[in-house]
DNA sequence: ACTATACGTTCCATATATAGGACGCTAGTG
DNA sequence: CACTAGCGTCCTATATATGGAACGTATAGT
């Protein structure tokens, strides 16, 4: 029985794709080598890994706390593979990067500037749009997709990156005219202003910190895809809105928002950034998907 | 080119043993395979990260930096497999763990003894002596070796723990009787207190916190294997001693002891755990030795 | 209830890595 | 100045791992 530290890259992968098929997709290699790999790690280490039904896998308490261990070695892995590649000579290339509005906007915006005076040699061309694209046909070398949940199984290696809170926010002067706004129930009387697209009345989602979920409905003012026109609406006083935290941090700061329901979060969302793949990805665009998984998390940071 | 994890665990050996033989040896593989596992990585990584003469190699800058980044990933795979043999079912057997005096009543005292609290079931035989002992002939499974510079070469799976610095001290009482302490030399009108074998008049290296290195001969007044002894002798006044600064970390804290030649120090020095191999070492015995890697830098932390 | 589908595992011819020794080289030794 | 011991690399029969398809099974849609 030897020891091999490829079972452990291996077992992550499996593990965050939820399944040796998308892993084995998402690796680009025939999922009888993931399947005898982790096999073989299990056996060697006396312990039951991952729970196998004919239809899918389940990570048992056992396999969940050696994640933990075996992703800060992949981690060690991808950091030490990256600081190879950045080393002495100026990367260069072109790398395509695809994004929200929202995450351009509030998230990128300091980030990809900051890569790009740090590699001047470096082409990034970034992609904005709220739609879902295929990477793959596009020729995305990396994406940061939000989303709520799972993100939805694809072919793609996908590691997450930050939580994100969608709290309520208005304007102080807003917040006067209401009667009250106190609880869920309270936004039908409001005004709201909603991100993406809506019809005249919605049902806002609501989770209470504590993990009660419900929803209310309510009258939609205004909507758009481009948050930063829906935070400005806001604190034109038009509504009450749902937005990222990480969007309403500076306007909240300079008064002209304010938290309402405070105890209440829209939705827990994710970003995630994905590449469509781990092997064969050039020097440059593994450098600025490292660069966005270490600044990423500090720019959407809460408090 | 395919990535294989197992490249940075032979690169982190070769190096740490200074060679291919000797790092086959310990690992207990034939070298051909760490020589094209290393050169497999460096085309992989397009750096040279050895430097090879057909008498030894020696590390390039870039294997430095790569070093520092795969050392990580070995200590994560090596915290890892200790995790997963702790889990839940009690550790059993018996670990033979060898060690010096002074380290075992300064330093592992309550390492060991925790050690055994913790696992009931395992028998730690401590082996205390302050000689070099073959630790494959005499069964030993885990060795604490203190030394100045570096550790002879050997079969053995050797892991750096922690500095120890050998500073000066004496008591109060005589520190008064002193015309005066402030220079190497003064140390020629001292009584000296050494740990370990001297005769009457000894040589006593010092080590300036610049670098500088000098010796200072001066009369011995005893001599111990007994760090506790000489210990002793220094607070009863009989002399100036030089001993591992946490040694010595209690006694000044209750004002028994004063660090005389601050700017000084005897020796800079390292604890290192050796064990036999790093293959087919049984659950306790691996536990134990990451117990101590946990444990034992704390213990003799500076200040 | 039925069936098509997608899952993880197993099988086996083939490709790849390995072990162990031979090789060429160099630093220390007499 | 020749020699030996010890180093890293290269070579090749053999052992091991691999990829792709076949397999058994459980789910989700009808």
């Amino acid at each position: 029985m030897s020891i091999d530290l490829n079972d452990y890259f291996y077992f992550v992968h499996v593990v965050e794709k939820k399944g040796y098929t998308a892993a084995a997709k998402a690796l680009d290699m025939p999922k009888s080598r993931l399947s005898r790999h982790v096999a073989q790690l299990e056996e060697r280490l006396g312990v039951r890994l991952l729970q196998r039904s004919s239809r899918n896998v389940a990570v048992t308490e056992e396999g969940k706390s050696f994640y933990q261990h075996a992703r800060k070695l992949v981690d060690q892995f991808e950091m030490a593979e990256a600081a190879m590649d950045n080393r002495g000579g100026s990367l260069s290339g072109k790398v395509v990067i695809s994004c929200s509005l929202g995450v351009a906007q509030f998230v990128l915006f300091d980030i990809v500037t900051d890569f790009a005076r740090l590699h001047p040699n470096v082409l990034i061309e970034q992609r904005v749009t709220n739609s879902m694209i295929d990477l793959i046909t596009e020729g995305v070398d990396i994406a940061i997709r939000g989303h709520s949940g799972e993100l939805p199984d694809s072919s793609l290696i996908q590691r997450f990156i930050a939580n994100v809170e969608w709290q309520f926010y208005c304007s102080p002067g807003y917040l006067e005219q209401l009667e009250q706004l106190q609880t869920p129930y309270d936004l039908a009387s409001c005004r709201f202003l909603k991100v993406g697209r809506a019809g005249a009345k919605e049902a806002i989602p609501l989770q209470h910190k504590d993990g009660l979920r419900t929803h209310q409905t309510t009258h939609i003012a205004l909507c758009s895809e481009d948050m930063s026109t829906i935070r400005q609406a806001a604190i034109d006083g038009l509504g009450v809105t749902a937005l990222p935290d990480y969007v309403c941090r500076a306007p909240v700061e300079a008064g002209q928002l304010v938290r309402v329901l405070p105890d209440w979060v829209s939705q827990y969302a994710s970003l995630s950034l994905l590449m469509p793949s781990r092997v064969g990805v050039p020097p440059h665009t593994k450098a600025l998907a490292e660069f966005i998984r270490e600044r990423l998390p500090l720019a959407v940071r809460p408090q």
